[in-house]
DNA sequence: CGGGATCCGTTACGATACTG
DNA sequence: CAGTATCGTAACGGATCCCG
């Protein structure tokens, strides 16, 4: 008779899972968390998933209030978080923070791009950032630029360039995996495999206390 | 190719969701918050899942280590998490309060037993806790007791009756369900549908005003 | 009766092809 | 580029049966 397959049970938890428990869907507000995305790039950084569940999802995140359609320039669209979209950013932390309990599967597959990893990066730091931290971070990853933006403690990774940094740190994606990996140290991939500039004095040793300890908080198997 | 669903992708979100992320994992974990169920009680509580899907989702939760099968008395199985499986427990408060923003749908289902109602009472009594306050509470609630153990501002409710209270309050769902709604308020409930007994003096003050906050929280659209 | 296993119709997903 | 359409396959839902 056409119902949906939804759990129609008054626990909250249940009827956030109506909301955003189908798969993809929470992955798809992953990368929406930074920052708004046009249809081809979600699709490109959700590896495999078909068009029409990412027409379906992104219908279904935008009629529940989740998020919205934007028309961007060059009349292209782009799909943003709503307010109460970004309300799901403490469930996407948390998330991140128990994944890293489990060892990553086999083959390293390209992310197509680093959307995926900006919100875990965000979490880690602002698990481990003091209260009264506020610094702006550009990480070049691949030669995809993100902003971390840490304000009184509250972590914001943002792809892109929008602000200018106190600090730039320049490195591939592999090497920031050994890292997570605890296969080599955050000292090492800022001597060997990374470089790092600061554009305003005194950063550096404070960015690269926060990150190694950040970096350690997703490895706590 | 007899490949499972996974996302296999290395950010550690997707690992999480390839363990929890499936349909009913979710729920049933929620119950299983609430202390060490049989399979009966979880079936009875989750409205409608089949038992070959409670049988599969049990396996691989004790298989990821996050659930294990335990030899209770009479020769009874309970199954119960493991260490790792209770950090899923930020992840389902952030859920409950999340969903709460979400009106429930139309009829007032049975939920079967109050399992699936205790991880969210724990996760709006926390979130308005005081760090300092320690408090136990019995809640009866459609004749199931359950209890609530705050300390230091950390609560968790267990079903059953294992600790000797300070104060009980016996309710109905539907009860509990109006003021959840905000249709009566906390103070109407203990005055016309509830029964609340200190059994030391001066808790109750303290207790409706939690109570009163912590609803208001799940209920925050 | 509790704790599942088996079977089968229905629904959702995944891959590819196609269109404005 | 941003989706729609189609279709084979995998997962789910409900029922029934089995076993201690």
């Amino acid at each position: 008779m056409a119902k949906p397959r939804t759990y129609k049970l008054l626990c909250p938890i249940a009827r956030a899972l109506d909301r955003i428990g189908d798969r993809w869907t929470l992955l798809i507000l992953r990368d929406l968390h930074a920052g708004p995305a046009r249809f081809s790039e979600l699709q490109r950084g959700l590896t495999g998933i078909a068009a029409n569940l990412l027409t379906e999802r992104l219908g279904k995140l935008v009629e529940d209030g989740l998020a919205e359609k934007q028309n961007g320039a060059h009349g292209v669209s782009l799909y943003a978080l709503t307010d109460q979209g970004q309300r799901t950013r403490d469930i996407l932390f948390d998330l991140a923070l128990f994944g890293g309990m489990f060892a990553p599967g086999g083959e390293v597959i390209d992310p197509g791009n680093m959307r995926s990893i900006a919100i875990t990066l965000a979490a880690a730091c602002e698990r481990v950032a003091s209260p009264s931290l506020t610094m702006t971070a550009q990480f070049v990853i691949d030669r995809e630029p993100m902003i971390l933006a840490v304000t009184n403690g509250k972590a914001v990774m943002t792809i892109g360039s929008n602000e200018p940094p106190e600090i730039t740190l320049t490195t591939s994606y592999e090497a920031l995996l050994a890292v997570s990996e605890g296969e080599i140290g955050m000292d090492e991939l800022i001597a060997n495999q990374a470089t790092l500039i600061e554009h305003k004095a005194g950063y550096a040793q404070e960015f690269g206390q926060m990150m190694s300890q950040a970096i350690a908080t997703l490895n706590d198997r």
